[in-house]
DNA sequence: TCAACTATCACTTTTGAAAAGT
DNA sequence: AACTTTTCAAAAGTGATAGTTG
């Protein structure tokens, strides 16, 4: 409904004194965000989140359920959601704890889940929690479901982008701002690693296995495991929890079954008899517990950004970066970081009034960091000392896709979801460059990804160019945005 | 041999249409 | 006849497990 134009009126809602940062500060920045279930997501991220993707997509547990506040009651705006390396690494899991296992792959398609609930005024947002429950993930690059597509055994976060925009197709004439909390931060997996049931350093799967058949022996503490909270919280596991109703299960399989079965009994029974909530995030990460120091989570309440409380980011670094989710227990009020679009170098991540609360902080920007040579050093402590990944390469969030023709060099555009400029490039009358991303036309741009059936306007709402793009791809044409927005909205695609 | 991935299982919750009630 | 509530089966979402792949 409103442009860039339209907003300015917005803008007369002075920020609080806290977010009065960068020169020309949009006032929209009083936008708040909030977390919600941030007690859920501290215990997972003690622990080390890890999300199962599969094939035909899996959801996210904990899922994502936020809170808006400070959006102008009528105005309409757009949600969205996208997922941003932590690094540029690839991870294994080896004698419980993550290790390092080399460079990241090239990053998939990148894909923005789309709230389907989109368009919506502000008091329609701001009247609920707002959940991302049907968001799923996917390691199947050539999903057509429109899934977000991750790499297994890498680190991701996801990133919450609110756009005051009327329609899809103005968004990119918005302002968007985006949200990171950091204990969102996780690790994709096709298959749960961190059980804590053995001590194999073969890995979880051998792990489970010979538990089964040494019985006892490795009945150690999958009562941290991220299983376990899985199952704990997760209603559609009920049926692992030990309380007795899940008898029949696989009770006429075989004699390993019953003994795993027992197992895991034991093990439930026996939760929080080893390793202690505390040490999860040093436990887990490798390096982490090397740093010393104050335990991250310690730190959070001091203002520190937001991403300093990862695990992994105290990993990479000691000095300013630890920190854990811990003061996550409060519900998190994330003050973003505003993008003005379209406008090639208004590209300013500052993070609104992040110096003084610590409520944005990197989380905000990283992501919107892709070109270093015009974005300020938000984050002087990257990059991490034990990187070894490509020195050009933008905040880690941006990560290794952001870097070029290297290997971690993915085809995809981490500056995230509105980064439609490109496909306007040369076009009279529209920004012939990127709007906040620096990448060249050859690289590939984020997709649109939504959920299932919809309110969502139609592809009409596109440009002919983004109609036709999507035909030109895939040979036809989508009755609805959830079936659009599998394609890409640019005139090239991600893959 | 090993780590990672995939298919399948048995369980659960969710969903939505049909039936019943007001 | 119209609307609301209840019931129930199908669909979908879970972690565990065994098999497959490279």
């Amino acid at each position: 409904m409103q442009s860039i134009r339209d907003l300015k009126p917005n803008f007369s809602v002075p920020p609080p004194s806290s977010m009065a940062a960068g020169p020309d500060a949009y006032l929209q920045g009083n936008i708040r965000m909030t977390l919600e279930d941030p007690e859920l997501w501290k215990n997972f991220c003690e622990i080390g989140t890890e999300m199962i993707i599969t094939k035909p997509g899996r959801r996210m547990f904990p899922h994502s359920k936020i809170n808006l506040s400070g959006l102008i009651p009528c105005a309409k705006y757009i949600l969205l959601v996208d997922m941003v390396p932590e690094d540029g690494f690839r991870y294994k899991w080896n004698k419980e704890k993550w290790e390092v296992a080399g460079k990241a792959e090239p990053q998939p398609p990148c894909r923005t889940y789309l709230h389907p609930e989109s368009p919506a005024p502000g008091s329609h947002w701001m009247k609920q929690s707002i959940s991302f429950l049907k968001l799923k993930l996917t390691n199947n690059t050539l999903d057509q479901h429109g899934h977000i597509i991750l790499h297994s055994m890498h680190r991701y976060h996801p990133r919450f982008h609110i756009v005051q925009a009327d329609d899809l197709f103005s968004v990119r004439w918005s302002v968007f701002q985006t949200f990171t909390f950091p204990e969102t931060s996780f690790t994709a997996v096709t298959a749960y690693q961190n059980t804590k049931v053995g001590s194999s350093p073969s890995g979880p799967r051998r792990a489970r296995r010979r538990t089964a058949s040494h019985g006892v022996a490795r009945r150690r503490t999958a009562s941290h495991g991220i299983t376990k909270l899985k199952i704990d919280h997760n209603p559609f596991a009920k049926g692992f929890r030990d309380e007795g109703t899940n008898k029949k299960r696989r009770s006429n399989k075989n004699p390993v079954c019953l003994d795993k079965r027992s197992k895991t009994s034991d093990i439930l029974s026996r939760d929080s008899e080893e390793d202690s909530p505390a040490d999860f995030c040093r436990s887990s990460y490798e390096g982490y517990d090397a740093e010393g120091g104050d335990p991250p989570k310690r730190k959070e309440a001091d203002g520190v950004k937001e991403e300093r409380y990862s695990p992994w980011a105290a990993d990479r670094e000691p000095g300013g970066r630890t920190g854990s989710p811990a003061a996550a227990a409060d519900p998190r009020d994330v003050y973003n970081a505003e993008q003005l679009v379209p406008a090639a170098n208004s590209y300013q991540p500052y993070s609104v009034g992040s110096s003084s609360h610590g409520g944005s902080g990197r989380s905000s920007f990283e992501s919107r960091v892709p070109d270093v040579a015009t974005v300020p050093d938000h984050d002087p402590s990257k990059p991490r000392p034990h990187e070894a990944g490509p020195p050009a390469c933008g905040p880690p969030a941006c990560g290794p896709p952001a870097c070029g023709p290297q290997p971690l060099a993915g085809p995809q555009d981490y500056s995230g979801a509105l980064n439609m400029s490109a496909a306007q490039a040369g076009k009279p009358g529209v920004i012939s460059h990127h709007i906040y991303g620096p990448y060249g036309a050859e690289q590939p741009l984020p997709q649109w990804s939504g959920p299932g059936p919809a309110q969502y306007p139609p592809p009409h709402h596109l440009t002919a160019d983004y109609a036709a793009q999507a035909v030109h791809h895939h040979g036809y044409h989508h009755g609805n945005v959830a079936e659009w927005s599998q394609y890409p909205l640019f005139s090239y695609s991600c893959w």
